[in-house]
DNA sequence: GAGTGGTCTAGACCACCTG
DNA sequence: AGGTGGTCTAGACCACTCG
């Protein structure tokens, strides 16, 4: 289901091969030309792909010179992430994600941080409450709220690779296409300063995100909280 | 000096239209065909002006059906803004930006939060200090940096529209690429309460950002401090 | 001067949506 | 069925960089 277009196969391909350091940081990646003779495309097509890269952080283009590779970013969800000791170098992380319980079926929060339509609302709330660590630190809670509408089969089988957009992808045809997003600076409460180890009201980066899909009046939403004492968040995406 | 490629006045001329009202949010934008024929280009130039739309959150496209627009959000700085009432609705607020202090030329601070080439750090560096207000209430800190390499005049003029982009496009032809950028939650220090009217400690957001120009090792550094209280930021660009 | 990315053309076929 | 956006082709000319 859900084939993808080749100029995402393309991305994925170029972006391992960055992130394996067969493109290290600072190198050129092949030119436009060579790339479209490899992958039997077009320039345009190959354009296409590495536009997504650069919008991403990955490389920078230089006019007259080439593609150069400008960072070897690690994901954290759809975030990236990287610690203050390496404003210059490239040190690796470890990254983790962990359920803090096992996925439910619920109602919509009452004060949903989302207007939903009356085709979400009245369906039930698929909820995943997750945290993810940055070098065994907890760094971000993350709630993902889902309509169950299609997708109501989504928590009786794992979830593939941990990871619910390949899910959604592999299984659903659902691909995400864009996201909308609210930053803002909050307090720590209780819980949360308990789970990041802080105080109460220590700075949190508190994001809501609402994913559009390739499905018609499908959305994901999500609410994260991020700990940016050791880690900060590069590139929001 | 620097031509405008027809892309990008086609994105500003339908930016212009969402803003002005004449395509209104829910709306249909003219379909791609139609864009091609009104601005004498083909779909793939519309495309790519439609593209940074959907990039900057003004419109959603919807296969076999148009594109919609989604919101007509207000701009404060590169960033979008907008406040909790209006989660729905789409108020209109009074956006503002004074200058603390005359422009300056510096030497770099000392412990700069982005690694500098020898060039710019040999170079002097120009400053900006502005605070911006949305309805009245100060809500963003700006601190910019720029090295003084081939723009040793910025100053000696005011800026064009009180604009440091517009001003950098108009007389220098530098125009801007990208921006890396990253975010964290901090507490306000004495000095940021004051300016915001807030306790020490509350919440800020941080923003560091380097901008990626169309001029070969030229990058603009920004350090912003939102207050998001009462507005938040949206779909950080 | 040769190679690179930036922009643009004039088509094509497809999947999707609506009447 | 007809229109829409999604993807792709096979070129073109230009401005830029580098040797």
């Amino acid at each position: 289901m859900a084939r993808q277009p080749q100029y995402a196969l393309i991305y994925e391909s170029v972006k391992q091969q960055i992130q394996n350091g067969l493109f290290p940081k600072g190198s050129l990646l092949p030119s436009e030309n060579e790339l479209s003779a490899q992958f039997a495309t077009t320039r345009m097509t190959v354009r296409q792909a590495l536009t997504e890269l650069v919008r991403e952080g990955y490389i920078e283009r230089r006019h007259g010179k080439g593609s150069i590779v400008t960072s070897e970013r690690q994901s954290l969800g759809l975030l990236s992430f990287h610690g203050f000791s390496e404003v210059v170098g490239q040190a690796n992380h470890t990254v983790q994600t962990n359920l803090l319980e096992p996925p439910t079926q619920t109602n919509w929060p009452t004060d949903f941080f989302y207007a939903l339509t009356d085709a979400e609302r009245s369906a039930r709330c698929l909820t995943l409450n997750r945290l993810r660590y940055a070098d065994e630190l907890p760094v971000m809670l993350e709630h993902t709220f889902l309509p169950a509408l299609g997708i109501e089969t989504l928590f009786e089988q794992e979830l593939l690779d941990g990871s619910l957009f390949k899910t959604l992808r592999t299984r659903y045809g659902i691909d995400i296409r864009n996201l909308e997003q609210t930053v803002r600076a909050v307090g720590a409460d209780a819980k949360q300063a308990d789970t990041f180890d802080c105080a109460t009201g220590t700075p949190l980066l508190a994001i809501e995100r609402r994913y559009v899909t390739n499905r018609p009046d499908f959305y994901i939403y999500s609410k994260l909280y991020c700990y940016t004492e050791q880690f900060a968040i590069s590139n929001i995406f």
